[in-house]
RNA sequence: GCGGAGGUAGCGAAGUGGUCAAACGCGGCAGCCUCAAGAGCUGCUCUCUUAGUGAGUUCGCAGGUUCGAAUCCUGUCCUCCGCACCA
């Protein structure tokens, strides 16, 4: 039978669309906010991972939703952002056009897929109402000293003439010029100080419900470090030296300044200005992200003609610049002593610098040694274990106010400012007289000018009718600021103005304090060190501000896994493995995608794409279709009630705890077990549990059983324990058993249609009894049981003698 | 180098102390149906054995704990992923 999946899809879809099925509001009900991370649209459409990912979310949202939760499941876009920038001009389409035609084609999309959502709170990041709120953040950053401008060493691309964020930078090349080296260039730039939050961001994410994966990893990107600061003196001024090795400090034979360091060249000498140019040279082309294949690099650097002074030895130190120190990182600038670290004593092989032992234990003439031991050469600290030395020492230095005991965080700024048109413009004016002058609130958004020419870099920066700003303080004319922000900015607070999405304000606090933090997240794990840190450090910003009541942003995360194409490799479409999931829909149904997409696998490990599995959820649907075309309505028997109910319990278990993949089993043995006549009740109750995976059919199928509300709004079948009897699980396994014997009996004599004599002792008469009923329909066989010790009964063999408790004996003619 | 995940029958994938030769799906094989193919239905699918209910060998590899291990411990090999010269 050919059923129409395609016209009964389309049909549920728009009457979800007519009765606003899945608007929410704020109600009388517990809240529950489930979300999956907003899309970056591009005209070639959804793919199969954003199709997983949505999936989940709605399985999740249906799921809340019927167990009687108010539940806010929106969705948006985060359409601003140099991707789509370069795909239009690629395109040879403005922007805006651009990604207004991929938000269409992707919301088209979405709807086919049957999900949930609250279309009236959509939000697109290229809306100026939408970014006016991350400009009116900035300002309250720029107030409170979390925002700032700063010089910085930045990636550069030649060609492009831009800054490019360190993800567009692939092994030291631009990633739209493979042929062209990307350059450490110093800039003037803005910057977040998400490290005001390093130490909370670190502490809380232990609190966190989310995979341990993506917690040790950010808590890894935060990098939190005890050591000691000390204070070296340098040209008569004191440098900051941080170090987590004070113990060693007896043994420091040479500094080594980062070769990026902003001040690096107030310590070269005239003499040796010419040797350090030269070794900035040459290094010059190895941008950050190539310094990352580090084996690979050798030390290399330069003196630079001054000396600092060991506050403890006041031994006079060479200081040089160094490739592998990094900038930014403690302060630029490391106590060397080659005897206990790798990278130091490998520079002073090079440089043939003095290598002096102040820990015992290793041999120093081999390697560096980084063990723990006794201190030798260490004035008095002599003979003191090297555990025990980092506090002696660090004690020593607080006390003569050389140093004292602190905390390193590996996590850097957020550089915030792109050379590019498609972001949200900073809103900052440049005044000649007054300086740096922020917009004033009143006159947000500073809206993104439609009329642009796209040609080298930014082209903000010749859109002089754009730039030409009275300055808000003196009147005068000034210039705009021409950088726009990084994308993640859009991503940081998206979730909070779902919650009123069409406001002219930012948010509504109090809205967003009924439905945040968002009670499930649901979005890829490539996100962990970027989207993930950022948002949880504008919700403790905002939180600041006395806008929001709650710390962090989502109190669960899921994270789907990867899909592969077919042959295990990424879906690319260079290797022509990319399944679209309209062709899926269009072959199929959604609902067969929808459940194929949830039994590859557990929904959060990778795996591959395999059409045969979908075939499969097809096949499965259209038996469920045909079911109810077929079967009768009327009572429901002991043992299919029993089954219902064991298997809501299993399902609802199932799916709390994202196991969709065996929910579907469970959910496909019930279907499959049905017998042709049951109860409405059980019937409807199936379908209740088939409908978060596959929302169309079941809604179809619910309103044939003579149901005039959608399925989609009931209520969630509860167990009744009382109806699971273990009786019939012990009978099926009795049936499973007996008919293994009569088929394995009849394979080997040969037998087609055999008569069969069951003999059992008289106590298991009863266990049989039903199953050998259950049995003679089933195999469509004539099987007749007896007691062993019946005399009537029918034994040509004898074979009654045979039987044992629970293993009876079987004769076929 | 540091950190994380994982290695289960032809494949995908459940299972984390006994009820495990191991759910389920796919593939393969056989039968029914059909003029035939497909679909659908039924059974089999580690090896051997047998008119069934029996035996043997399995859960990367090697040891160990236990009355008992795919499951716990130790070591080891391999795969994937993230971070990476962070002082």
């Amino acid at each position: 039978m050919n059923i129409s999946f395609k016209k009964i899809e389309k049909k549920w879809q728009d009457k979800w669309e007519k009765s606003k099925t899945f608007v929410v509001k704020k109600s009388k009900k517990k809240k529950y906010y489930v979300l999956e991370m907003f899309p970056y649209p591009s005209a070639t459409g959804l793919h199969m991972g954003h199709a997983l990912n949505f999936t989940i979310g709605d399985i999740n949202a249906r799921f809340r939703r019927m167990l009687g939760l108010n539940v806010l499941h929106p969705m948006g876009f985060d359409a601003l952002g140099l991707p789509a920038e370069n795909a239009a001009i690629k395109a040879k389409e403005h922007p805006q056009d651009y990604t207004k035609k991929s938000i269409t084609y992707f919301t088209k999309q979405m709807r086919k897929l049957g999900f949930s959502y609250d279309w009236g709170r959509k939000v697109e990041t290229t809306d100026p109402k939408y970014y006016k709120g991350d400009q009116w953040i900035f300002l309250k950053m720029l107030e409170r000293g979390i925002a700032y401008r700063n010089k910085a060493p930045v990636n550069w691309c030649p060609k492009c003439n831009t800054v490019l964020a360190n993800e567009q930078v692939v092994n030291g090349k631009c990633w739209r010029h493979e042929d062209t080296g990307v350059e450490m260039k110093y800039l003037e730039q803005w910057f977040f100080k998400i490290t005001n939050y390093a130490e909370e961001l670190y502490n809380e994410t232990d609190k966190l419900d989310w995979p341990s994966r993506t917690k040790t990893m950010q808590k890894n990107w935060i990098g939190k470090s005890f050591g000691t600061e000390i204070l070296f003196k340098i040209n008569r001024k004191p440098w900051k030296i941080f170090t987590t090795r004070p113990d060693t400090i007896y043994g420091v034979t040479f500094m080594v300044i980062s070769a990026q360091h902003p001040r690096l060249m107030e310590l070269v000498t005239k003499k040796q200005q010419k040797e350090v140019e030269g070794f900035l040279k040459k290094i010059k082309l190895v941008s950050q992200k190539s310094i990352k294949e580090a084996e690979k690099l050798k030390k290399e650097g330069a003196f630079t003609g001054s000396y600092a002074i060991n506050p403890l030895t006041n031994e006079k130190i060479p200081i040089y610049a160094g490739n592998f120190v990094v900038a930014d990182y403690g302060s630029g600038m490391v106590m060397a002593v080659p005897a206990h670290d790798q990278r130091d004593f490998e520079f002073a092989k090079k440089y043939n610098l003095p290598i002096k032992e102040v820990i015992s234990g290793g041999n120093i003439k081999k390697g560096a040694f980084t063990g723990e031991g006794k201190l030798v050469n260490s004035g008095k600290f002599n003979g003191i274990n090297s555990k025990e030395a980092i506090e002696q020492i660090t004690n020593d230095i607080k006390k003569k106010k050389l140093g004292k005991k602190t905390v390193q965080y590996k996590l850097k700024d957020w550089l915030i400012s792109r050379q590019r048109y498609w972001g949200t413009p900073i809103p900052i004016i440049y005044c000649d007289k007054c300086g740096i002058i922020p917009v004033k609130e009143k006159d947000l958004p500073i809206k993104l000018p439609r009329n642009v020419k796209f040609g080298k870099g930014n082209p903000l920066t010749t859109n002089k009718e754009w730039i030409k700003v009275k300055c808000p303080k003196c009147g005068k004319f000034g210039k705009r600021e021409t950088d726009t922000m990084d994308t993640f900015v859009n991503s940081s607070w998206y979730f909070l103005r779902y919650c009123d999405p069409n406001n002219n304000k930012i948010f509504d606090p109090k809205k967003a304090n009924y439905w945040c933090p968002i009670d499930q997240y649901i979005g890829g794990k490539e996100h962990a060190c970027m989207h993930l840190i950022y948002f949880r450090f504008y919700t403790k910003f905002l939180r600041d501000l006395g806008l929001l009541k709650f710390s962090e942003p989502a109190k669960k995360l899921f994270h789907q896994g990867v899909l592969y194409g077919e042959d295990g490799r990424k879906m690319s479409k260079s290797l022509g493995n990319v399944i679209d999931p309209l062709d899926a829909i269009e072959k199929y149904s959604a609902d067969s995608l929808r459940l194929a997409l949830m039994s590859f696998a557990s929904p959060d490990s990778d795996t591959s794409w395999d059409a045969k599995v979908l075939a499969g959820s097809h096949k499965f649907l259209s038996k469920v279709y045909n079911y109810f075309n077929k079967n009768k309505i009327g009572k429901a028997d002991q043992r299919t009630e029993s089954k219902l109910n064991k298997t809501i319990k299993e399902v609802t278990n199932y799916i709390e705890n994202f196991n969709y993949n065996l929910a579907i089993i469970k959910i496909r043995d019930l279907f499959n077990s049905l017998p042709n006549e049951t109860s409405k009740d059980v019937l409807g109750k199936s379908l209740k549990l088939l409908h978060p995976f596959c929302p169309h059919i079941t809604e179809e199928l619910w309103n044939k059983l003579g149901n005039k509300k959608l399925i989609s709004l009931e209520k969630w079948p509860k167990v009744d324990e009382k109806k699971i009897d273990k009786k019939f699980e012990q009978q099926e396994q009795t049936i499973e058993k007996l008919k293994d014997d009569i088929n394995n009996i009849k394979k080997i004599t040969g037998k087609k249609n055999p008569k069969v004599y069951v003999y059992v002792i008289p106590k298991d008469i009863n266990l049989y009894q039903e199953p050998v009923k259950i049995l003679n329909k089933e195999l469509k066989l004539k099987i007749k049981v007896y007691t062993n010790n019946y005399k009537k009964k029918y034994d040509p063999t004898n074979k009654a003698s045979k039987a044992k408790p629970n293993r009876p004996s079987i004769y076929l003619e």
